[in-house]
DNA sequence: AAAATATAGTTGTCTATACCAATTATGCTG
DNA sequence: CAGCATAATTGGTATAGACAACTATATTTT
């Protein structure tokens, strides 16, 4: 529970990462009345208005709850909070409660289309391509396309297809997910995808297009999914 | 451009709500930089950081960006910012450029069946239903299926199926809409779906479902629409 | 015992000032 | 004219203090 001063990080913004902290620890939990900013102020020998503009931040983010009067406190848990995060397939059945895995079909280093290197903003063309059919339950559930940046990701290899690409995408080439455009729309099965998908050729299916982005803004991946009608809906929860 | 230092509301806020109607208005469009914080504060004969709390906000909403040593700016219009807010139908195309309007194929009272009261949490069992076809550019594009809590309505009549009902339900009887769960997914043009929209029987369309709720919490409206497959993607951005 | 009053503690608003850091405009110099 | 140094302007950070509005608690009065 110490700042520094001297540091080349603004005083308010340390302030603000050390509660960040105590909230992601549980160590303040829901509920929790935070010290005054009065208390604080003293405690960290700064101005009551640097404590507010630390606070003030995490307010707007909806993490704390002020009340004029009584104090300072850890905001309850919202709904909204889980439906921020990005869902990998295998999130999103395991919340889903049914047992993700996955059937490589393909994985190939080749030329990007030109929507593809356009949504990508790639300069050389080339992407990673992987075809996976993705299972619930060992039952077919979506046929999965992805794109990859693949001057991002030197020497990456097919065994990157099993597991949690994104984890291996952090971990050896330290990026961080940021954001990610979703566009969903009604198609019908191709042949192929009708065979590997086990319905009939002309059966509606979801197509989910997403493209991911670092937290820099850099997009790294393109990702094309059809998921059966019969079998998945997309839910969403639009706060406010 | 004024404010009143005597006025009940604080400053701050005066001059927020000064520059979010310069920036619904169209005065000051995206891009537009506004006058520094230093001549704000002149010109209102208030202090700078009164200034800066009135524009904190507007930033941490995105509607404004600050960048040192320029200036601060109208933000761009975002597509994310779309997809934050509940989109109406008639909002839905006028951010995609087209022009919104509906034909009405039916207002009724009649009793909800077992999954939308149960949506809806009624007690009593009336709802009225509207059955609307929704146009694009004055080509079909949704069929649609809205469920009103009935008792929460008393008298409502057809004549609020024109026009933006939202904005009736607001003004006459109070509510303030809150929140909404949709889901989405893929499915084929029944018959009567098909002739409606113009488009051949077994021809994909994309089902989403809505319930909406107040601010309170309360369920009010369960609505299914058909949207043509070939005309209409659903997009959405997923911050963070 | 109940009601009114005081008191202390909280966030909310606002001032006036100061200096820093990034960017842009200006004017000088070669 | 090009390049460079300087000044002016902008937002970013931080201080110290004041009063208001509100809440909870304790005290006094009725």
């Amino acid at each position: 529970m110490k700042i520094n001063k001297k540091s080349p990080l603004p005083i308010y913004y340390q302030i603000q990462e050390m509660i960040r902290g105590k909230l992601e620890s549980g160590e303040w939990p829901p509920g929790y009345m935070l010290p005054s900013e009065r208390i604080f102020a003293e405690e960290f020998d700064v101005s009551r208005m640097t404590v507010r503009q630390a606070v003030t931040e995490l307010v707007s983010e909806q993490l704390l709850t002020r009340e004029k009067g009584k104090g300072t406190f850890v905001a309850e848990h919202k709904i909204e909070q889980m439906l921020q995060g990005l869902t990998s397939f295998t999130e999103d059945m395991k919340a889903r409660g049914m047992k993700a895995s996955s059937e490589l079909q393909l994985f190939q280093m080749e030329e990007a289309d030109a929507a593809t290197a356009r949504l990508l903003q790639l300069k050389g063309g080339s992407v990673y391509r992987m075809e996976r059919l993705r299972l619930a339950d060992n039952k077919p559930m979506a046929l999965e396309n992805s794109y990859l940046h693949a001057e991002m990701f030197p020497g990456l290899g097919k065994e990157a297809a099993s597991g949690s690409i994104y984890n291996r995408l952090e971990q050896d080439y330290g990026i961080t997910i940021g954001s990610a455009d979703q566009s969903l729309e009604a198609s019908l099965a191709s042949e192929r995808e009708a065979e590997l998908l086990g319905i009939a050729p002309g059966a509606p299916v979801l197509l989910i297009s997403r493209t991911t982005y670092t937290a820099d803004g850099e997009p790294f991946e393109h990702v094309i999914s059809s998921y059966r009608g019969d079998r998945y809906k997309f839910r969403i929860h639009m706060p406010r």
